[in-house]
DNA sequence: AAAATATGTCAACATGGCTGACGTAAATTT
DNA sequence: AAATTTACGTCAGCCATGTTGACATATTTT
């Protein structure tokens, strides 16, 4: 318990704590209007994760490899550094996870033919076995909120989301999921 | 590098490693027509989330501290039992992160008037005010996405989020986003 | 020959999930 | 009144996954 402690009831002459007096007062309609798409965004993403995420213990892999799986499956050949830049992690935080997949029999990595440094990333029957799995409950959930929307409400989904990624990736996102 | 490895241009007639041949076509759009979605989604999570990352740093917080802050500050004497519901994370993690955010003098608890096993959470004026920096640059990010969509899109952007919410969940969070 | 690039790796550290066990005060049930 | 349940807290330890910094190797570019 935080040291200035008081009961519920007892009005304005409470103690003023370190950080000030409390607040009763909600977060405004006007401090924040779009507060209920924020917490739409945390909700859904949650929910939304939470299917693979079942899947995944039974390989005994994380929401890591995941990702990796994933656009390794949606890119085939696709570079390490490349990669990177995707996820928006580290080598290192990547190494790991890789590793595990190569490991695994998951992914196999090819030298480039035209440039011998790079390691170009590919699934393997099993690796695309398991995208497959890891992305058909995602279909099913993302198929079904679709299918409720009109025309102009799906391109204002997809809009919306195009929008909320940082300006400078926009482009580079659009080309890579191919719209 | 896998043991199995070998030139991107030698054909079919390579080796077979542990997790079979080399798949070599991306995830077809039969396999998956939502995958620009999905995509999108995870782009977009990623990106709206880099926002009150940077503003944490500066108090030496992290994400788990900025959900706290931002539930507690949208329902002040909100209890940690609905909390915990909300995060769908236990008690010890929640536990970890509001302990900090008390001695930090962001949040107060306050014993439950009717019922005092509860300990009732509050922002401190310092809390609120970190909560108004934390969901000032999502407010921009979202408004200015928002502000491209007609009223049939904007619906379709909402209704798509809560219709990836969790069957069962979605009522509890229209009610907790008041819509 | 030198520099830059693509990748890998080692070591150490932080955050934030988790499980399991146990404790305490208060409310509820018997 | 006693027993049980509930709301919450806490200790200890584990795991996944992010980080920084430094360094190594092979290959390409200059």
């Amino acid at each position: 318990m935080a040291d200035v402690n008081f009961k519920a009831e007892d009005g304005d002459d409470r103690p003023v704590g370190p950080g000030g007096r409390l607040v009763r007062e909600p977060l405004s309609e006007r401090d924040s209007p779009e507060a209920p798409y924020i917490e739409l965004l945390f909700f859904a993403y949650r929910d939304f994760i939470s299917d693979p995420d079942a899947v995944l213990v039974a390989y005994g892999f994380g929401r890591a490899h995941h990702r990796v799986v994933h656009f390794v499956n949606r890119h085939p050949g696709i570079r390490v550094a490349d990669l990177l830049d995707i996820l928006k992690i580290t080598k290192q935080s990547l190494g790991r996870v890789l590793k595990q997949l190569i490991d695994g029999g998951f992914i196999e990595q090819v030298q480039g033919p035209q440039d011998r440094r790079q390691r170009l990333l590919y699934p393997t029957e099993a690796g695309r076995a398991l995208a497959l799995r890891l992305i058909a409950p995602q279909e099913r959930r993302i198929g079904a909120a679709l299918d409720l929307l009109s025309p102009d409400e799906r391109r204002g989904a997809e809009q919306f989301l195009k929008q909320i990624i940082d300006a400078g990736e926009r482009d580079k996102v659009a080309r890579l999921i191919g719209r």
